[in-house]
DNA sequence: GGGGGTTCCTGTACGC
DNA sequence: TGCGTACAGGAACCCC
């Protein structure tokens, strides 16, 4: 599932090929892609031919491609299976491709980014840029939470949105309102590292509680970014198609009945709002 | 505005 | 072999 990690190594690997491209042509396979672009696909495509991708920038899940009219960029989100491939402009279809975008780079030639997505949960859109702080972030961006690795995060205004809130800290690690880039496997990795039941009301995590969770939020967003974020099945490639390690390095996520590699008890998975949570029941201990 | 549940979707695993 | 069902989860949306 594509978090923080693998959604910026997406976007480093965009990068090099898509800044400073003319897009030469943009086909749209199935409009369930776009339903983050509410005027329909030909409107899509009329935004984007023959204009050039400017930047390749990111926030929480959210990865965006500025074009050069200053004021719109293309914005990207994977949801749960979506895929940013770059190809030969001749490439055959990916199983599940929805929309391929041709560019030609002024070094590189002739380019295909295609966007596949086997469970239609990500979407693309073409969206105005608004000031944000001295930034410019797409309007679908601004309700987002700067991420923990952002140089600009607030780590007095996390703690203190914590202790307003009476919800689960898991819930909490979730709401992209609050710090963006973190979903169901780095929460539950990140609670693991820092002995933290996932259970436990925000409000109720002391100060030193909670700088110990951000300190383990970066460390394991930033271990995962550096082996290439988690790949369990086809599901998160990078660009060329390859999957990441971070799945090797996993301690409490998908190994519910293993021991804790702490204190060798069983770890539980239990439901949790909708999904699965994975945590050690004698390490991370419900106070 | 906080809180929490529902919904969208498709491929895979598993039980019978 | 074949069918039905549970499961995976990001985020918008809804009602309380």
């Amino acid at each position: 599932m594509p978090e923080l990690p693998e959604v910026e190594v997406v976007r480093a690997g965009l990068a090099p090929a898509a800044v400073g491209s003319l897009i030469t042509s943009v086909s749209v396979f199935d409009e369930r892609a776009l339903t983050r672009h509410s005027a329909g696909a030909e409107d899509f495509v009329a935004r984007l031919e023959r204009r050039r991708f400017a930047a390749a920038s990111r926030r929480g899940k959210f990865l965006w491609l500025p074009l050069d009219d200053d004021d719109s960029a293309l914005i990207a989100h994977l949801g749960m299976s979506g895929q940013m491939l770059l190809r030969a402009p001749e490439a055959t279809a990916e199983r599940h491709e929805r929309v391929r975008i041709g560019i030609e780079h002024p070094e590189h030639g002739e380019l295909a980014i295609v966007f596949a997505d086997q469970r239609t949960f990500g979407s693309l859109a073409v969206d105005a840029l608004v000031d944000d702080g001295g930034s410019r972030i797409p309007t679908q961006v601004v309700h987002i939470a700067r991420d923990p690795l952002d140089s600009r995060f607030d780590d007095d205004a996390f703690r203190a949105a914590l202790a307003r809130r009476g919800s689960a800290i898991k819930r909490v690690l979730l709401d992209q309102g609050v710090v963006s880039g973190i979903g169901n496997i780095y929460a539950d990795e990140s609670l693991w590292a820092a002995r933290i039941h996932p259970e436990t009301p925000a409000a109720r995590l002391s100060t030193p509680s909670v700088r110990r969770l951000l300190a383990e939020v970066r460390s394991v967003l930033e271990k995962a970014l550096a082996e290439g974020g988690t790949s369990f099945d086809a599901q998160y490639v990078n660009v060329n198609g390859q999957a990441g390690y971070f799945a090797h390095s996993l301690n409490a996520y998908g190994r519910q009945g293993e021991p804790c590699a702490r204190c060798g008890t069983s770890i539980r998975r239990v439901s949790f709002m909708n999904r699965s949570s994975h945590f050690c029941p004698s390490c991370q201990r419900r106070r």
